[in-house]
DNA sequence: CCACACCAGGAAACCTAAAA
DNA sequence: TTTTAGGTTTCCTGGTGTGG
């Protein structure tokens, strides 16, 4: 059986790379719902710089959704960028081992075993029990590579042990790194130190021998514990097919040393001083060649990482505007459709702020896109970007011609008077409700809670939070706290409350507007009777948007 | 009376350590 | 190594106390 540590030490070592990313994922307890997608990201914190630059450099954030409903002790999965996916015939077990190859990602299910490359494509899916699953995740790894493996053999007649490539050991395909007998006489060729060489000089021998382990390379076998050979007497004689070989010249057991390997062991000798000196040197080089590799690498990774994330951000921001001009235009809409001629605000001048609104929301949606683009072009034209970013960015929405000051916390700034006003609120829950009011209008809260998810108790499912709003909050509020020069512990404390405030205020919100609703129904019953149109008008005034904008 | 602030209950989600 | 059990946290909602 092949434990999950000996596949991810042989795959690591195979592929060069030094980094181990997120094992350990905690257990799956509920079924994985289809359609319903998740997000990956990593807790930089808990890797160290090379491990946090090793899985920023496969760009697994942004390529990999799972659909489903998977918790990860190590990372979560997120949804919010729109990428590809993968489907787990709608249910998978825990995902126990994540590892890597240059090409492609490995996650290791308990019940079933998704192999994907870095586009997000699932080209194997395996549907395994937990009892053979590394095995057969194990297998398809290796099975393309094993050739180029190394097995630790032990001669026969000389009882020599060596390190040799599996393809010179005739008969011998091995689809895994345990897949081989002890007990079982194979031919193996004589090692060459420089084959082609000694080629030259003479044909290569074959000979008897035993295969003690199996490696990834030859330096597989360099700390290993040293191995027992079978006895000779529980060895099994190869199979006459296996025998049947005349192209090569088999020596057995008990014969005189061959002359190739007595040629072969002078040669070495006489090499040996010369060369060990020459050898450490071509390594040392290589070493440094390597780390210059290496280095140069991380930095282009540091450089690649700076310029998504801002690009990213600023996305962030234009998608969060369009979606709040579109819910503006939406309203405006709705209520033109409703019509109300006595509603307040004329048929013309609603219609003149559609006409803004949808040519702004084309405008953004453009550059929206045109942002996509180049994030893709990212090298040749970052300046450039940034630049028609920052125009994007001054340029839409709100018409306030007299430019009010802003304060900005994540990617939404809030208009700096109310907010200063909000700031001197001695207590954390109302800077944190008001910050909640001045970013979404009562009526809009009442129509949404803090994740979205469904309550036990209540039958609709209400539209969740914008998160990057919700993080702005969260910013306000750490920036507050440090201001009053709070201990670290304290604020980490304080800010696990901010979810509550806001879920509090929602609640508040609603409670509120029931009640006024309670009221209405009891005019309507007994004297003034309020026009729908007015009511709607009355309490739909968008704090939020226009300020946010 | 109303709005606000906060608390409590319940289910789902999450985590962890012991058992198999 | 995997599964299970059970404790903890989170989220949403209903309810209550308080001050203007």
């Amino acid at each position: 059986m092949i434990s999950h540590e000996n596949i991810n030490k042989e795959v690591l070592k195979f592929c060069e790379i030094n980094y181990n990313v997120g094992y350990s994922i905690s257990k799956l307890d509920r079924p994985l719902k289809v359609g319903k997608p998740l997000e990956i990201s990593f807790p930089w914190d808990n890797y160290t710089e090379s491990e946090a630059l090793a899985i920023q450099s496969l760009n697994i954030a942004n390529k990999i959704i799972l659909y489903g409903n998977i918790k990860f002790s190590h990372f979560t999965v997120d949804t919010k960028n729109n990428n590809t996916l993968f489907l787990v015939n709608g249910k998978v077990g825990r995902v126990t081992k994540i590892f890597k190859n240059s090409e492609s990602l490995y996650l290791l299910f308990q019940e079933y075993k998704v192999v994907m490359d870095y586009s997000g494509t699932v080209w194997k899916l395996i549907n395994t029990t937990p009892a053979n699953s590394n095995e057969e995740c194990l297998k398809l790894y290796f099975k393309t590579k094993m050739s180029e493996f190394f097995a630790y053999v032990q001669f026969l007649d000389d009882r020599s042990r060596k390190v040799v490539p599996v393809k010179d050991i005739k008969h011998f395909d091995p689809k895994t790194l345990e897949d081989f007998s002890k007990k079982k006489i194979y031919k193996i060729y004589w090692p060459q130190e420089d084959d082609e060489a000694n080629l030259e000089k003479y044909e290569r021998s074959i000979y008897e021998g035993t295969i003690l382990d199996l490696g990834a390379s030859k330096e597989s076998f360099s700390k290993q514990k040293r191995i027992a050979s079978v006895p000779v007497t529980m060895l099994e004689s190869p199979s006459e097919t296996e025998l049947d070989d005349h192209s090569s010249k088999i020596l057995s057991m008990g014969n005189a040393l061959p002359q190739a390997k007595t040629i072969d062991l002078l040669q070495t000798m006489k090499k040996n001083l010369t060369q060990n000196s020459k050898i450490r040197i071509a390594q040392m080089k290589k070493f440094i060649f390597r780390k210059r590799k290496v280095d140069e690498y991380e930095n282009k990774i540091i450089n690649q990482k700076k310029k998504i994330k801002t690009l990213q951000n600023e996305n962030e921001v234009l998608k969060s505007k369009f979606a709040s001009l579109e819910t503006d235009f939406n309203t405006l809409k709705e209520k033109l459709n409703r019509d109300g001629s006595n509603a307040g605000i004329g048929e013309c001048s609603c219609t003149e702020m559609l006409k803004v609104l949808i040519q702004k929301s084309t405008e953004l949606d453009q550059k929206t896109t045109k942002i996509d683009q180049k994030t893709t072009e990212i090298d040749q034209k970052t300046t450039k970007i940034e630049a028609s970013l920052k125009t994007t960015v001054e340029e839409p929405s709100s018409g306030n011609k007299n430019k009010e000051k802003e304060i900005i916390f994540g990617s939404i700034s809030f208009p700096e008077k109310p907010f200063l006003t909000i700031s001197r609120r001695p207590k954390n829950s109302l800077f944190v409700k008001d910050l909640v009011s001045l970013l979404w209008s009562d009526e809009d809260l009442s129509q949404r809670s803090l994740t979205g998810k469904k309550h036990y108790n209540s039958k609709e499912i209400k539209q969740p939070l914008t998160p990057e709003k919700r993080f702005a909050i969260e910013e306000a509020f750490k920036d507050r706290l440090k201001k009053q020069q709070h201990h670290d512990a304290t604020i980490a404390l304080e800010l696990k409350l901010v979810n509550r405030y806001i879920a509090e205020k929602i609640n508040d919100v609603r409670k509120c507007n029931s009640r006024r609703n309670l009221n209405m129904t009891y005019d309507i019953q007994n004297k003034n009777i309020p026009r729908e149109e007015e009511k709607d008008f009355s309490e739909n005034e968008p704090t939020s948007n226009d300020m946010i904008n």
